[in-house]
RNA sequence: GGCCCGUUGGUCAAGCGGCUAAGACGGCGCCCUCUCACGGCGCAAUCAUGGGUUCGAUUCCCGUACGGGUCACCA
């Protein structure tokens, strides 16, 4: 067989040699140990907590080595393409602290190693496609879609192994003559891979994450360029991550199965392979099994869910960070203040099995993320989700900046910051009632007399005023107390509380009540000073009106 | 079905031949306390299984079970 001739055929036209692009994409002048990685989504519009991961796994590995990020967009698939996706998909890792040092952009591309939009690369492709063919090591197959759909019934009813090798390869050692004449007739081909592997063998392999693997080698004529004469993702894979320099790749583990493939791959073209962190999947639990994060039943899949529940950036991002690297969590406890960026990532802490998604912990991770904010950054966050989940919620929050961000600050900052707030929708449950339009009274407990509830009401109101200090204040609730024949001392009272009508505890929930609508809030005494003494007065009041003498 | 990866409490997980097998979330109980939250203390709960190797296995090897992944002109 001529392969000079069947390059030629293929590639009638024109194409700069692999030294020529050698040279336009030299190696990058970093220093040593310093990781190249890149994020390479297909541009689906759909943004999913497997982007984050990976995304930030690689952002770790690039900057905290003094390296770079890239994006590159596998849009290789023109079936799965969305428009706009690209936009969705940069905004929402941008918004999640993935920054990009070069690749595609909104805009267009930055960086010298472009373009970074697979099917712009097509020339390229076909450079290294040539060569292939003009060393034997890739052939043109004009299998049709039915052809091979019949041989995987074969192969299944003979129980053998389902793929184009062997002697299932029909198009493998073809003569010229049959490949010249199916090209006359202008029958589509795509471009296949001569394997040289073999199931009998295996390769060693070192993963970063999974450690030490031996893999089957591969044996299938894997297709290189599709019949449009794009190519799959294997061979973009090897020809971009070599041209652009990538030194480490970082993907899902359900490219394990097709690594011996990419390791022959890079071999044929004479590429280094750089290093590979395969991640596992995360799961969530179904019924009582585990199973893989799915689009279609999971909502919380979606990183845009995460933003509609009400979840800061931050919670999420320490979240995942705190998945990946379980020692986070403790680095975060010692160093509270530190930026997150400055956590020693290792891919060697990362659980080679996949991990399960756990909102309850996620909720956790919220809790303290917030309760390390100021109180205008918990309001001006609560106001942005507000914005778009509940405009009237935010409507109040505009006109009356100060009520909130007093009330936010109750127990805020110190050493022991109160943690009641996991999600921005939670904001209106904890100080909405502070504003008429969301206050509402809950049911009032039976076992409370409604009587003495109104006499400490309306007593208190007699007695209160707004330049009380905490324990001043509460003084007055205990004289309010004794003057229902209340105990003031809870020691007592919890010893032997049926000894008693009642005590200082039930008057202040009285209070409460009157104040919040609720049984529970954070300090009464603070509050009342938010709302200011007529509107407090005014709400004892109320309250008061609703009992019976 | 073939191939590959994985398996420490309900969950996330330390561990890397010798430990009463960390810690966190969640649960429960107690304490603090005018409620809630915070905080403190404590309790229950784990090495999938059977064989080896070894003086000794959670740790190393093999089998089994279970879970996950993959076998496209999708990535």
């Amino acid at each position: 067989m001529d392969y000079q001739k069947l390059a030629n055929i293929l590639f009638p036209h024109p194409l700069k040699t692999p030294e020529e692009w050698e040279v336009i994409y030299p190696p990058r002048n970093l220093p040593e140990g310093a990781v190249v990685t890149r994020l390479a989504p297909s541009p689906t519009g759909f943004v999913h907590l497997g982007n984050l991961v990976q995304g930030l796994t690689s952002e770790r590995m690039a900057h905290q080595s003094g390296g770079v990020l890239f994006l590159r967009i596998e849009d290789t698939d023109a079936k799965r393409e969305v428009p706009g996706a690209v936009e969705v998909l940069i905004r929402a890792l941008a918004h999640y602290h993935i920054q990009f040092d070069e690749g595609a952009t909104i805009e267009g591309d930055s960086g010298l190693y472009g373009p970074y939009r697979q099917r712009q690369r097509k020339e390229i492709y076909h450079t290294y496609a040539k060569k292939l063919v003009e060393e034997g090591k890739a052939y043109p197959c004009f299998a049709t879609e039915d052809e091979l759909a019949s041989m995987h019934e074969q192969q299944e009813a003979e129980k053998a192994n389902y793929g184009y090798y062997g002697k299932w390869a029909t198009w493998r050692d073809r003569p010229m003559a049959d490949i010249e004449a199916e090209l006359e007739k202008g029958t589509p081909w795509v471009l296949r891979f001569r394997s040289e592997g073999s199931i009998e063998h295996k390769i060693k392999f070192t993963d970063l994450i999974k450690g030490n693997l031996e893999i089957t080698e591969n044996d299938i004529d894997h297709v290189l360029l599709k019949s449009d004469g794009i190519p799959t993702y294997h061979f973009a894979h090897a020809v971009d991550d070599h041209l652009m320099r990538t030194t480490h790749v970082v993907r899902g583990d359900e490219w394990l199965s097709t690594l011996p493939f990419h390791v022959q791959l890079f071999g044929a073209l004479g590429f280094k392979l750089p290093k590979y962190l395969h991640i596992g999947p995360l799961q969530k639990m179904d019924g009582d099994s585990k199973r893989k994060l799915s689009k279609r039943k999971d909502p919380e899949i979606a990183l845009t869910y995460y933003q509609q529940m009400g979840y800061p950036v931050m919670s999420v991002y320490e979240y995942i960070l705190g998945v990946l690297n379980s020692n986070f969590e403790d680095w975060r406890r010692a160093n509270p203040d530190a930026n997150a960026d400055t956590f020693a990532f290792s891919p060697k802490k990362m659980n080679p099995a996949g991990s399960l998604f756990d909102e309850a912990k996620l909720k956790d991770t919220s809790k303290n993320v917030i309760s390390r904010m100021t109180a205008e950054e918990v309001y001006t966050l609560t106001l942005e989700w507000a914005e778009e989940n509940d405009p009237a919620f935010a409507t109040c929050l505009k006109a009356n900046p100060e009520i909130a961000t007093s009330a936010l600050s109750i127990g805020r900052g110190g050493k022991k910051p109160r943690k009641d707030i996991a999600v921005w929708s939670e904001v209106k449950g904890y100080m909405g009632y502070l504003y008429d339009e969301f206050f509402v009274f809950e049911e009032f407990p039976l076992h409370y007399s409604k009587e003495d509830a109104k006499k400490a009401m309306l007593a208190f109101a007699d007695i209160y005023s707004e330049a009380y200090d905490n324990s001043a204040w509460f003084e007055k609730v205990k004289t309010v107390a004794e003057g229902l024949g209340y105990t003031t001392d809870m020691k007592a009272y919890k010893s032997n509380p049926d000894s008693f009508p009642g005590s200082v505890a039930d008057v202040s929930t009285f209070l409460r009540y009157a104040i919040t609508g609720k049984l529970n809030s954070p300090d009464l005494c603070e509050l009342m000073k938010i709302l200011g003494k007529e509107k407090s007065l005014s709400r004892l009041a109320r309250a008061a009106a609703q009992f019976p003498n």
